[in-house]
DNA sequence: ATTTGTGAACAGTTTCACAGCG
DNA sequence: CGCTGTGAAACTGTTCACAAAT
């Protein structure tokens, strides 16, 4: 096994990635060479990426994906109860995130929506409680609700992250343009499709 | 000026982000210790991403923002004509971008929407003109779109890529949560909101 | 005194090479 | 013999340290 327990940022993201690919693989059993066709990775990679989480129940043999998946799972802990997380920002990007749908099958329940426009907040229609932004402190500590997805206005993004962390929030998906600048215990990935589509031009 | 011209990925997201920054900053002028407070990124990083780019107009003066703007705008080929792109999958989430205000302000215009299902091509309305996914051969072609956003269901997503790159498409901003198996010289970047909530969970 | 430009040192990530298991 | 587990080697990205500029 890998001496540390830290996984890298970078093995994390491959094996949510691959996570996905073992739900829908059809056969018991999965080898790093056909998750490699499946992704490009090198098979290498894919090994050494299993090696650092500690698993080494393939001897020579490939991988059970049903065993696989549990393993991956515990080791990004992710097999713990659900999460409750919050939407804020309730423009067309927003609202659309209001959407059962979207966390079925995952272990993230959307216990809350924000926004600062009251107007918006009575009229847009949800299966979830939609609350106006001044409420955001209470609600979020009352519904326990530790993560956030940031759809605001660019010009509110850094306030409105600042009022969430003070809220309690742990971790923020960040959907604005902005750079957001928060305390280094704050986990904050960056969701901008602007920004994506720049990257991929 | 670097030996290379490569800019390495990492600079690249970070050049995005304070292109962002510097546009609302209110001074003519920025400090790499300024950029550093408002983004918590070490000043050095920032001086030697700059020194990639060869930039190299700051020398014990800090940055003029307006001249900064522009270098990193012409070091990452941002500066260049608009570039044409589409939204494949019209769900909440796919329909949720087809708004005139996402690629305000962008080099970015939106030429077309697509979906598999006649019936919601039809009825959605929309400020861009939205066709079957039948059709996305002959549009992209037309249209010239380099660029697509995909929103489909994870299912179909490999699917649609590989229709997306026959018809020539260069770019693709995956919303979904699989891995994209595409070419190399297709550039993918990956924005699953479910994937990110467990990366900050 | 402050702030950049620069390369060297350091840290993180990927690939390689191969021993050992089934 | 194909496939994993493992550490070393190669590579990429970040931080440090300090000379040079104003």
């Amino acid at each position: 096994m890998a001496t540390s327990v830290v996984i890298p940022e970078a093995t994390r993201k491959r094996m949510l990635l691959l996570l996905h690919l073992l739900e829908t693989w059809p056969e018991s059993k999965i080898t790093s060479l056909q998750i490699s066709g499946q992704t490009g990775w090198k098979d290498s990679l894919i090994r050494h990426d299993l090696w650092l989480l500690g698993y080494n129940k393939g001897v020579s043999n490939g991988y059970q994906t049903v065993d696989l998946r549990t393993a991956i799972n515990q080791a990004l802990g992710l097999e713990a109860q659900t999460k409750n997380c919050c939407i804020v920002g309730l423009g067309r990007l927003g609202a659309a995130l209001l959407d059962e749908k979207l966390t079925e099958d995952t272990p993230f329940v959307i216990k809350a929506g924000f926004d600062s426009n009251v107007n918006r907040v009575e009229i847009l229609r949800s299966n979830f409680p939609l609350y106006p932004a001044h409420d955001m402190n209470w609600v979020i500590k009352q519904e326990k609700i530790s993560l956030a997805v940031l759809t605001v206005a660019d010009k509110d993004a850094q306030v409105m992250a600042e009022r969430l962390i003070a809220a309690g929030i742990k971790g923020i998906v960040n959907m604005t343009r902005c750079v957001l600048k928060v305390p280094p215990e704050i986990k904050v990935e960056n969701l901008s499709v602007i920004n994506a589509l720049k990257l991929v031009n």
